[in-house]
DNA sequence: CTGAAAGCGCTTACAG
DNA sequence: CTGAAAGCGCTTACAG
């Protein structure tokens, strides 16, 4: 059975309230120091805390609302907040969605309800119903990936990305251009990644592209991919993610279309298994260990009622890789 | 400010005892029901969950121990258990470790101290560090992908993965073979699936294996492949993992090595993008998802008090494809 | 069906 | 430095 304050008391011959100062780095004699720490040991206990949220009405938790699991940018992210959260004696707790609109909503709820001090919320879409449960529970909520005004968010800079992409491929001569990019109610990777895209196309004069809308799944970019790499007009394809391009890689061998020689393909995300294939991919690495870091940060210094600038965006960098032929 | 249960009876007229029960499920005359279901609404009442946790002494969470986040294994796996865990009204916490055994144990004893109803264990490795924690700790254990004879297990089919690759790779005429496998302290992997691997070649007479050890990490098998790939002298590699026979392929393309008419490549474990990359890579599959159901099912099972198999074992499939040479 | 009271394990002023 | 007491928000017998 596990032992409480009081039997530690007792068993130290002392009042609980000298226990707990003893714990929390009150000032104890020496000599009660002593005997407090021998029973402690002897018994190896360790305190209830339940009763100490109970009391300070507060826990050191952060809740991690995470679309998906299976996703490199959502696990780069997570180990990164949760390296930096330990490093500063929080927890993080993880309520994974799957995709599910719903239960998002739900985990901020839930996560509330838990009373943990903040939450980290990577969504792929702010709605009316994000707003309004952030705004009741009264609790710091950061933003990670995506932005909204009323919230302090912490995102990748899309539109340079897509801009650089742009400009680089334009640069290796390419002039038709396929972009596979994904619902606009994913204003990241949905317009914000398009639009650089679209505005280096536009500096270009002579381009023409084909935009599509395909869905995050690589195997539905397989699919979306089908009928683009059959018609062969395109000398690119531009994926807006790297499992976007991964698709159109698989649908490119499928058909027996060489890459880059007879179509170059491009992604955005930098995962390891980009330069671990053949060709490797051409591509934008955001960096989400680091995001995942700050965003740990900044959540704690909103927690601690600290001032945190409400956006923050962080820099990209795009690869050239060997997917990307130079015509 | 957050209302509390006296706050509810007293507006409702009832006592907070009252108000318990309704929240509980106990009866409640039809008139105060609604008196109190109304209020409740009104303020958007929550039970506080540690008041509640400091009671009842128990919680409804389950705790994972992950040795890392970024794996496909693990991924999997984590969804398996929290879908699972979901629908039974359990709560998943996840601690990550980054495969610091340290961390490891620290991770079980917190657990512990926050009173989570169970444990569910993704350990490489099961020190006596572990067996003391977890007896110390009184609190029902599950360890997945690893087996040991005291601790309920949950383990994929390591020696039949082993053994099934073995006779296929045989089978497809291949007889001068590379193991590329990990450290003998990760029995599942290191020990079982290379016993049932050496099973299948003791079975073929003509066979010559080289084994070698290399990491988990894709980075560290390109490296030790370098050396193994040049030589030129077997005609397939068996990677322990699919992140090994990555790596591999990698060594391979960057040496100008065809796959598989120069050298046959296989992996284990079935990860998707094993089916993307060209050629699609030969693999055994593991049913990491519904091992995490199932892992999910057993400890609740365990929490509650009721009997679970102290060791089940998953079948494994494997599945044919690209990478390796019809000899 | 309903309420008063005790208690879960801790912390925090307040005296001494 | 130390202890008695109150209280955090809930649940649970026990009476009525």
């Amino acid at each position: 059975m596990n032992k409480t304050i009081s039997d530690i008391a007792q068993m130290a011959g002392v009042a609980k309230s000298t226990v707990s100062r003893f714990l929390n780095g009150g000032s104890v004699s020496e000599n009660t120091r002593q005997k407090i720490e021998q029973i402690i040991k002897q018994y190896n206990y360790v305190p209830n805390t339940f009763a100490q949220s109970l009391k300070a009405k507060k826990t050191s938790i952060i809740g991690t609302v995470v679309p998906r699991l299976d996703s490199f940018a959502t696990s780069q992210t997570l180990i990164g907040i949760d390296e930096e959260l330990r490093n500063n004696q929080y927890q993080m707790l993880i309520a994974n969605t799957s995709q599910d609109m719903k239960r998002e909503i739900d985990g901020i709820y839930d996560f509330a309800r838990q009373k943990v001090s903040g939450i980290i919320l990577l969504a792929a879409e702010v709605t009316e119903a994000h707003l309004k449960a952030i705004e009741e529970i009264g609790i710091p909520v950061l933003l990670v990936g995506q932005q909204h005004p009323n919230i302090h968010s912490l995102v990748h800079n899309d539109d340079q990305a897509g801009y650089e992409m742009g400009k680089y491929i334009v640069q290796q001569g390419h002039r038709n251009i396929v972009y596979m990019g994904v619902t606009e109610r994913d204003q990241a990777v949905g317009i914000h990644r398009k639009q650089g895209f679209k505005r280096a196309i536009a500096e270009c004069g002579e381009c023409q592209v084909t935009y599509h809308e395909t869905s995050f799944k690589m195997s539905e970019a397989v699919a979306t991919a089908e009928a683009i790499v059959r018609d062969r007009k395109a000398t690119i394809i531009v994926g807006a993610t790297d499992n976007i391009a991964l698709g159109v890689m698989k649908t490119a061998f499928s058909n027996k279309i060489r890459i880059p020689q007879e179509l170059s393909v491009t992604g955005f995300g930098g995962y390891d298994i980009t330069e671990m294939i053949h060709p490797t991919l051409t591509t934008v690495k955001f960096h989400y260990l680091q995001a995942g870091k700050l965003a740990a940060d900044h959540i704690i210094r909103l927690v601690q009622g600290g001032v945190v600038e409400k956006q923050t965006v962080l820099d990209v960098e795009i690869i050239p890789r060997e997917s990307v032929d130079k015509l």
